[in-house]
RNA sequence: GUCCGGUUCGUCUAGGGGUCUAGGACACCGCCCUUUCACGGCGGCAACACGGGUUCAAAUCCCGUACCGGAUACCA
């Protein structure tokens, strides 16, 4: 029989890590052995249950591009079905009708509520002394005929224990005397979850179910109900927890944020790298191998990878670069710079889209960029699987082309750690309206006062040196293709790297102070901030005329 | 309280009786490169919860203790 698993989020908020997880393991076993991956939404608890966490949670998953088989089954939906069970079960004597007034919830905790009342019982109680378990037939029927509300509850028996395999946890056994008469419908008629979940997995012809170890009890219960039902169960396997620092529960309550899918989406997270990064919680290849594309992780993903022991979702709220976890911003970085080049491009383009930053002069020959890629005619922009375009840059490239902004992404990126860098610390390569980072100014610029006037000078200088005018074609070497002539036609310097270097240096002299004082008071006045690649590439990068305008602009030192 | 589960560097983890003076990664700290840097290179710090067994040999198997977590609802 082939896999069918299935993602049972209940709709009470945005998709969390844990949740997203679960998703991702279900989600890997099912394309790892050819089944399917079914999507359920858990919303019997009508009062809970918003329309927009169904929305939140589709996003999330979309996001991580789970996609998932099948029409998404609404539990809610199968509320008939789930009552018929449970009244199947009532003629067949497997349950009975509790009369027992309903206990109004008292406000408060209720969690906490509930360990006291059991605390107080301890292990006095006795799970079977319902007084309705034992009610005749004819008196349950009457009383339930006069009107008198009741809630279903399954008959446990009295004596005996529920065993399972669990694939991660291994033999689980419990004695029916630790389980209580459960209850399976409410006395107004709704479903209970326990009901729910094992009428839905039975119909949707469920073989495994992966899901967090908080449903480590709930599984006896459920596989009560399928042997009241006569199914034989399906294959469990429960997945270890996501903790907060300190082994505490991560809430949305408590710790915000950081747990919704969303922010990582919204932080500029690349999907595959959260993706890869989550898959590294709580379960293993067993090696050392880290960086997993998702055909990989499909591949290698199983049951026995996954770990027993709960792990720590590791944050620091308070140090702005810790805010999330480490291991997953390294991995999004990671990615970032490694990954092929025309794949990270669309990713960039949305980015700078949606903060005014992107001109259409970017894209490849007037063609979105997009399509190309996504396209057969993407061996004519990228030869051969090249990450780079075919056009080379005989000259500097012209500010502004799309040969331009790849070169710009490649080299800015290798210093970025989410998508936002590139329109926050990279935006002075794509705007002229880019903020300085007071704290670059003070230390490249203000620590040293000369600069205010060396810096217009050296623009001054680079005026007189510099054209913008490309090298021709013919001063190419033929054997390298790097152009060897330094000088353009009207005689001036190509503003290139190799000469950005010669006349910085030959200031730097004149002005008898160190390298790195021009280069780092150049770099704040031309990007704004105090790290970056070689600040030869940022010249050339920038441009001439940009470089001209910045350098002696007064902006920064007011 | 009771039941269930867990415990290897700060964190994610490798490890399934000898190859473990415990490996990798992130973080952190040094050094190098360099005009700076959150790139890169090299290096360092740092762990088998504790106590008993079993065994020639235990991080690995067994038992206990401690600690942590989960569950204990007419929530899911």
């Amino acid at each position: 029989m082939s896999v069918r698993v299935r993602f049972a989020p209940s709709p009470t908020g945005y998709l969390h890590i844990g949740s997203a997880r679960t998703a991702l393991f279900n989600y890997l076993y099912a394309r790892h052995t050819g089944g399917k991956f079914l999507l359920r939404i858990e919303d019997t608890d009508l009062a809970r249950s918003t329309d927009e966490s169904t929305r939140s949670i589709l996003e999330g998953l979309a996001w991580l591009e789970l996609e998932h088989d099948e029409d998404v089954v609404f539990q809610s939906d199968n509320a008939d079905k789930h009552r018929e069970a449970a009244r199947r079960l009532l003629a067949e004597g497997k349950a009975y009708r509790d009369f027992t007034p309903k206990e109004e919830a008292g406000d408060g905790n209720i969690k906490e509520a509930i360990k006291e009342r059991a605390r107080a019982q301890g292990s006095e109680k006795n799970m079977r002394d319902n007084p309705f378990r034992d009610l005749s037939a004819e008196e349950s029927d009457e009383r339930a005929a006069s009107g008198e509300p009741f809630a279903i509850r399954l008959k446990v028996p009295e004596v005996g224990k529920t065993v399972f395999e669990d694939a991660v946890y291994g033999l689980q056994e419990r004695d029916y005397k630790e389980t209580e008469d459960l209850v399976l419908l409410r006395s107004d008629g709704h479903p209970l979850y326990n009901l729910a979940v094992v009428c839905d997995d039975i119909e949707m012809q469920i073989t495994h179910v992966i899901r967090g170890q908080d449903h480590l009890t709930n599984t006896h219960k459920q596989i009560l109900i399928y042997e009241a039902l006569g199914v034989t169960p399906p294959i469990f396997a429960h997945l270890p927890l996501i903790m907060a620092p300190g082994k505490g529960k991560l809430s949305k309550r408590k710790h915000g944020e950081v747990v919704s899918m969303t922010t990582y989406r919204d932080a500029g997270f690349l999907a595959a790298a959260f993706r890869n990064s989550l898959a590294l919680l709580g379960w293993s290849a067993g090696e050392e191998q880290e960086i997993y594309s998702l055909k990989e992780l499909v591949e290698k993903f199983s049951l026995e990878g996954i770990h027993r022991s709960n792990a720590i979702f590791n944050f620091s709220e308070n140090d702005p670069r810790k805010w999330t976890d480490n291991k997953a911003i390294w991995m999004n970085a990671e990615y970032i710079r490694t990954m092929p080049l025309h794949d990270l491009l669309p990713f960039v383009k949305t980015e700078l889209k949606a903060n005014k930053l992107w001109r259409e002069e970017y894209e490849p020959e007037g063609r979105a960029l997009a399509s190309v890629i996504d396209s057969t005619e993407v061996s004519e922009a990228f030869p051969e699987g090249e990450d780079r375009p075919v056009a080379r840059a005989v000259d500097v490239r012209k500010v502004g082309t799309y040969d331009w902004y790849v070169h710009t992404v490649d080299l800015i990126r290798a210093r970025f750690f989410t998508l936002k860098d590139f329109s926050t610390q990279g935006r002075a390569y794509f705007s002229e309206d880019f903020d300085f980072d007071p704290a670059a100014i003070t230390k490249n610029l203000t620590k040293f006062p000369d600069l205010e006037t060396w810096l217009p000078e050296l623009a001054t200088r680079f005026e007189a040196e510099f054209d913008d005018e490309p090298a021709h074609l013919n001063d190419l070497d033929p054997g390298t293709e790097e152009p060897v002539a330094l000088r353009t036609h009207s005689g001036k310097l190509v503003y290139n790297e190799a000469n950005i270097e010669t006349v910085v240096k030959a200031f730097t002299e004149e002005k008898g102070t160190k390298l790195g004082v021009i280069m780092n008071g150049a770099r704040t006045l031309l990007t704004g901030v105090a790290v970056g690649p070689s600040m030869l590439s940022v010249f050339e990068t920038i441009g001439l005329e940009r470089t001209l305008m910045r350098l002696r602009s007064r902006v920064a030192w007011n």
